[in-house]
DNA sequence: CATAAAAAGGATAAAAATGTCTTTTAATCT
DNA sequence: AGATTAAAAGACATTTTTATCCTTTTTATG
């Protein structure tokens, strides 16, 4: 349903979301370790999601990525529409293509309430609503 | 969720059951188009459920793959964990190791209720419950 | 202005998932 | 018994996803 991809890209802007504004942004270097994706490769997805104006960045010394007032208020299907693409998200369980609510295959009608429940919570919740109260790494990062 | 593989066995098992039974075997080569699914990918996925007993199947003239009465009562997840091993299914929304309900991390409570009741459909949901009251493929595979 | 810091970008590599092909084994039918 | 049929098995190919590396560009600062 998320790609690993998906997943580390929303690690990280959680780690963004709860330590970062425009006067302390913060390094891929200084996130990587904490939310358990390769540099490299975390990098990429932030990077892909900064020119794709969900999160924001600057180059240079004192440089690095951070979420604005308004990145804030993106949602979690933001990230994974970036990421994955929102076909991917929304495909019928059974990857029958035009299976939906109107002509619905057999699982869908048994799964499909519990997976459009899903969508909603990615397209209704925003990084805001995240990290509201938690001021706890361990909170969101466990392990 | 579920990859590409599992969704096919998925839709390979319900051609089975509504078209098979132990006098009426039938071959790779009367199921793949109606479900989509190319023919030797299919033949290997239903080859590894008949390997764990999932389904059954004979070799030679009048050969072909089958659903006995004991198959029928196999249940979504049975598939699933055969073709994808239950760990994918169950894995954290975030990937996170040793994330669960008791040490969630943020996501996790959003949609474990959700996630949860999707792993309790493919528990509890078996082949027989699916097509019951059933007779047309076009049911389940309307395209 | 020189230097160093940090993201951006591109090329490449490795791994996993998906898909194909060929040979072997078992069952059936003449 | 021999020929034919169909799954079983395994090798091989392709594509997608995941991951790394290296160079370039931008920017802050001494």
């Amino acid at each position: 349903m998320l790609s690993n991809s998906s997943k580390y890209a929303i690690k990280g802007v959680l780690y963004l979301a709860l330590n970062s504004d425009e006067d302390h942004k913060i390094m891929v270097r200084d996130i990587f370790e904490v939310v358990h994706v390769p540099e490299a490769y975390l990098a990429k997805l932030l990077q892909e999601l900064s020119r794709h104006n969900i999160i924001s960045s600057t180059r240079g010394p004192k440089g690095g990525f951070y979420l604005s007032a308004e990145d804030r208020k993106r949602t979690l299907m933001d990230i994974v529409r970036t990421i994955d693409g929102e076909k991917r998200v929304k495909s019928c369980v059974l990857g029958i293509q035009d299976c939906d609510m109107d002509n619905p295959c057999v699982l869908h009608k048994l799964v499909g309430a519990n997976k459009s429940k899903f969508i909603k919570v990615l397209e209704n919740t925003t990084i805001l609503d995240l990290i509201e109260g938690k001021q706890e790494i361990k909170q969101f990062f466990p392990f």
